[in-house]
DNA sequence: AAATATTATATTGTGCGCAATATGATTGTA
DNA sequence: TACAATCATATTGCGCACAATATAATATTT
């Protein structure tokens, strides 16, 4: 099903980034219905998934496990207290920092949270294997990436 | 190197999704600065990959390509006619359709934007093989949504 | 032919994602 | 103690992405 390779490194077809480019949409768009169930947007549904793992956390360690930075999440978090799901408050221990942390309905999100992944692989309909041998690929690349666009010269 | 496995379904790095969403933001920022001395943005580069290939097409043309709906290509085609890389005029055939084509500009910038991929490549530091075979992998991915995302019941 | 349905693009409103910059707190140093 | 440098977060401005809706043209049905 291959079209002939005509050695054009402008081709679409033989770009990396345009595929990873679609998939992170297209997955944006399955997510999107089911999250906003639980009022969420994916970006916000990743912090949720961060903070149930240990919190409080700051800000800037919330970005590094993210690869967001505070101009992205401060807004988005912002929301997320207004939404009532999570508190902000200054560190009494170094005033620049700000901790997040899970209010009790944030809490109370996770059970609710946990029928997503099912949700989710019921619309995609692949095998478990080749989704973990993927993960790991673009796992890898992830790291890759962050090692050029993250190094300081 | 793997923690070991929980058997949290929820957790950050059990998910194929977010290193995905990962990858996608990172490329986007080492893509960045490379197009933005052409005057690109990264969707904006594939839409000029897509219509050197054939040009002119209709606006869903491009949709269907990449993946894209008008919500999202109108304006950014718009700001593309405004910098004078292409042009929008409706299709005499059919009136509902705009036809997208190439300025001479847009045509220019074909000999500048081929020294993009190089100038990538020399970013990352993976060996060509490995990024062959993952691409093929997210095509796959790429495929089974897009088949559940479009269907309609 | 008239009414209805479908199709293609445009518009509106919201929430990212990022570079660039600003602000204020802490650390290092003269 | 000052004062410069660094650090963490916040702000600003722009360009996507998307759902929902609107508008106008074509196709289909009656």
């Amino acid at each position: 099903m291959d079209l002939p390779d005509d050695g054009d490194p402008l081709d679409l077809d033989r770009q990396v980034c345009f595929p990873l480019y679609a998939a992170s949409n297209l997955l944006n768009r399955l997510y999107r219905p089911i999250l906003a169930e639980l009022g969420l947007t994916y970006p916000q549904y990743l912090v949720m998934l961060v903070l149930w793992k240990k919190a409080p956390r700051s800000v800037g360690s919330l970005g590094d496990v993210l690869y967001l930075d505070s101009g992205t999440l401060t807004p988005l978090l912002k929301r997320m207290e207004t939404a009532g799901l999570i508190s902000r408050t200054r560190d009494a221990e170094d005033e620049r920092r700000v901790l997040v942390d899970l209010t009790d309905k944030g809490r109370d999100l996770r059970s609710e949270a946990e029928k997503v992944p099912g949700a989710l692989a019921d619309g995609l309909g692949i095998d478990e294997a080749s989704v973990t041998r993927l993960r790991d690929q673009v796992r890898g690349l992830v790291e890759a990436l962050n090692g050029s666009t993250v190094k300081k010269p």
